[in-house]
DNA sequence: CTGAAAGCGCTAACAC
DNA sequence: GTGTTAGCGCTTTCAG
């Protein structure tokens, strides 16, 4: 399957003990700053590997010490949305604190690209795993935390699985933006969702409608659209609302994605309607887009740090953390207020 | 350094090959599915195998095959940045295709941080290293290519390194978009350069002087800020040139996060000079920006399967190749060719 | 078709 | 302080 590769031949800490005339041992103590080793020793050692080239290899180490990598697999839908680069990121550098390096794969919100990436990571002894599941992969394939595996699940529920999970307050986050929209007078909105097996979307639509009917508000189902699916399903979507014979003042876009396709739909229109939408959107100011506004770096840290203790051997029940949102009024040219 | 990390006492091939009633070399050869094993004794191993809950360990089968981990290693400046994630998304696409998987690390434009990345990299023994480096890694501290893993440089140059090197065109990108704008009637054209350190930036600007010289236009020095490091930066140097005594009509930023700030500042203005990025950006048409297109992900395949080809063990010279831009133009409601 | 022995590069455990 | 022995989990030889 795999071509042959052929090794680099790099030098191994026997050469480099040889060249030292050190015994093996001593000169990994050396390298690896352990007590106990004469500093003219040390010295010898480390001239000896630094003039060889040497570079240890951790494949070999981790196999002997732990069997475990300083590593963590991460698996992500999409790179190129900044809302899940930006939990990698964050995740990233928790992880860089303390020396862990970080597999990232992209699962396109595929439950099977999700289970052979999992699979892959497993394979090579990560220490953990932190993943943003896609909506399809319940039961997971992999039976995530039965593996042994510390695992945090970022953004997406763990299901009946034994494992932790941080979230955002996608009910409230939406109910607090809809509240501004009913308070700024808008009383026909729509909505313009993701696709509908989204937990997450599905949380942040009841969270419209509950909105809605406190403030006896009837919701009117046509104008809302729960299967957009992507940025070019979410600008047909608004296209569509846009021609309804009594089209909404208000539209609510479940997350960035959505947001953006609703942006392109508006470009065209003179009087566009408010659009809030759900995440940040990098030029919201300037487009005088609101958001409910969460935090993809909180969410990466947050979850890091929730795994790196389970790594060192936090054993509690299974932690479900919600993260807040806050709401970010950006003036609308088209909004009704002025 | 490393806390101690219990190993979840996975089950080992020699366990499998047990309850199966073969030897250990049996039963690596069924799992691998290698040649010359009886169908039945194939089918036992494979039950017993997943009745254990076996994962095989690839640290193990790396250290003693080929000593090289199925793994390649990347640095980007910058997850949240979605050139630089598009890039990482579409080498890790083409490397999923051949079953590898990718360490991704974050060196926030920082020297050391990326010889850091790298150095871990090479401990873990990866195939191949792709990188996206720092400006201020001349010499490189690694000494890259030097250590046998093949490399490839995106986005910058590889320097006098022999390594291979994928780049965009950026002189001619940045002529191409400074000659649309002089075509339009522009004359007084500004400019909002990234940190002047990056090779990308001082080519993009290099491409800008020849362009305005060869319509024999002078450039103004004073509308040119080559060091605004980040969009915030960006934003500040817009305002100032908007309160110059004569401000451009026309502005180029020279990336994507310059666009973005410069974007900012521009909002508040009735009457906004034409804005002109290089890269892409998600919004440019519903903000009506032109831009010097460029892709990420062809960048990222095209880098990713040069990899390949050297990890694959071609050992011919140093390639560099230069990917083509183009102009992608957005009326920009500020244009005064309307 | 199957198995026994050796060893990838390193560290743990114990000697000296 | 230093060296010796064993072995992490697997694959590679080489015998049957």
């Amino acid at each position: 399957m795999s071509p042959p590769r052929p090794s680099p031949d790099r030098p191994t800490l026997r050469q480099v003990a040889e060249a030292a005339g050190v015994s093996l041992k001593t000169a990994s103590r050396a390298l690896n700053a352990e007590a106990h080793v004469a500093p003219r020793t040390s010295q010898r050692v480390k001239e000896a590997a630094s003039a060889l080239g040497y570079r240890r290899n951790v494949l070999a180490r981790d196999l002997r010490s732990h069997c475990t990598s300083n590593v963590v697999g991460m698996v992500i839908a999409d790179a190129a949305n900044p809302f899940y680069s930006g939990i990698a990121l964050a995740a990233a550098e928790v992880l860089a604190e303390r020396g862990m390096l970080l597999f990232l794969g992209f699962s396109d919100e595929d439950a099977e690209r999700e289970a052979h990436l999992v699979e892959g990571f497993l394979e090579r002894r990560v220490a953990g795993l932190l993943v943003i599941s896609s909506p399809r992969s319940h039961p997971r394939p992999t039976d995530a935390p039965e593996h042994g595996t510390p695992t945090v699940f970022l953004d997406r529920p763990a299901g009946d699985l034994a494992a932790d999970e941080v979230m955002f307050d996608n009910v409230g986050g939406a109910r607090a933006g809809i509240d501004h929209l009913l308070a700024q007078g808008h009383r026909r909105i729509g909505v313009i969702g993701d696709l509908g097996a989204l937990p997450t979307h599905r949380e942040r639509i009841a969270g419209v409608r509950r909105a809605l009917v406190e403030a006896g508000v009837e919701a009117d189902e046509s104008l809302f659209v729960t299967d957009a699916a992507d940025v070019a399903g979410a600008e047909t979507a608004m296209r569509s609302l846009l021609s309804l014979p009594a089209p909404p003042t208000a539209v609510f876009a479940t997350n960035n994605r959505m947001s953006v396709g609703a942006l392109r739909a508006l470009a065209e229109v003179p009087t566009p309607p408010a659009l809030l939408g759900f995440d940040d959107l990098e030029l919201a100011d300037a487009l005088g887009v609101s958001v409910v506004s969460n935090s993809p770096r909180d969410m990466g840290e947050r979850g890091a740090r929730m795994l790196l203790e389970r790594i060192d051997g936090y054993a509690g029940p299974r932690r479900r953390v919600r993260l807040r949102t806050a709401l970010t009024v950006h003036r609308s040219p088209a909004s009704p207020s002025h």
